[in-house]
DNA sequence: ACTCGATTTCATTTTTTATTGAAATAGATG
DNA sequence: CATCTATTTCAATAAAAAATGAAATCGAGT
């Protein structure tokens, strides 16, 4: 190689915009629940595949390690994000986007809002037996938020399963 | 001071059971919205404390940096979270928590989820041109799975001015 | 039951994000 | 308007989170 020039990773096939545009997409969308940028890398190649893709052909397209597209397929496989799909004549596992988006909102609906909210309802509970050795005054006070704040918590446990009701249809 | 005992700092007083609670709990919440474990301190002790604080005496609680309590107080009032209340006597300004809890989530809301919902419906009109260029089956694949995803970001879209009027009462 | 490629795990390294605190700025008080 | 305290800013540092890749494990094919 001519000196100077940068080396690129020699197995990395380009990106084409369309993956481009669903990479960046979905990094986006996996970042707001919590999910870090090779899953949202993982799940936005796959989104835009014609066809399923096997876990070193991942790791090709995106430049990604083999760590990080075990553990992201995994975690995509965990929340119904992506399937393992079945391909004649090949060895290895194929991984294909499963197209009910519904179910990482659903995933996360239940599996970290819901229990927050109910910890959070828990708290209170907690909290409230501690005012009780304020002053007067001060507990009157600290109630007054507790129970604003109890209502509010009270409106996002019923509105839940409204949205995730909303949301598969 | 006896040699073998662990030094603290001078200045953090002891936090009460109550306000441990209370700082626990918002910081979790905080973070569910992409705000620093110091944000959710000063809201948590703020959310308690019978009285105004200035920014010293958040400071001297949580035993947070000056950088820390500053930056952090401007994000909590730039969502309206917190307000500067004034003191009589005080040259410094004091700051309460503001109950109206579902101004963080409104502002979540119309900061975050908004416009991301917003950029993703852009950028599938990008996509729906790029799958042109495909072979007619791959691109009525790519149609099909583009198709879905706007039609439930359309849906987050139509929920959403649903769950402001929810929240705010 | 051995071999060999595929996959997972996890200690280490890298990258990203948050915190610190000294310096700059603002703003109140005499 | 000079001084002094409170607040903000931001470059440096520390802490947290994510990615890496070598070693361990798995499992299909022989």
């Amino acid at each position: 190689m001519p000196a100077g020039l940068k080396e690129t990773a020699p197995e990395t096939s380009a990106l084409s915009d369309l993956e481009v545009e669903s990479i960046e997409m979905f990094i986006g969308f996996f970042k707001l629940i919590g999910l870090q940028k090779s899953i949202g890398e993982i799940y936005g190649v796959l989104f835009v595949s014609p066809r399923a893709l096997s876990m070193e052909e991942i790791i090709d397209r995106l430049g990604i390690s083999l760590g990080a597209a075990s553990q992201g397929l995994k975690v995509l496989r965990s929340v119904g994000a992506v399937k393992a799909v079945y391909v004649p004549g090949e060895r290895r596992d194929h991984f294909a986007a499963d197209l009910e988006l519904s179910k990482f909102a659903t995933a996360f609906i239940k599996e970290d809002l819901q229990p927050r909210l109910d910890r959070a309802l828990q708290r209170i509970e907690t909290m409230e037996s501690l005012a009780e050795e304020m002053s007067p005054m001060d507990r009157a006070a600290a109630e007054e938020r507790l129970e604003k704040l109890k209502h509010w918590l009270e409106r996002g446990e019923k509105m839940l399963p409204w949205i995730l009701k909303f949301l598969v249809h």
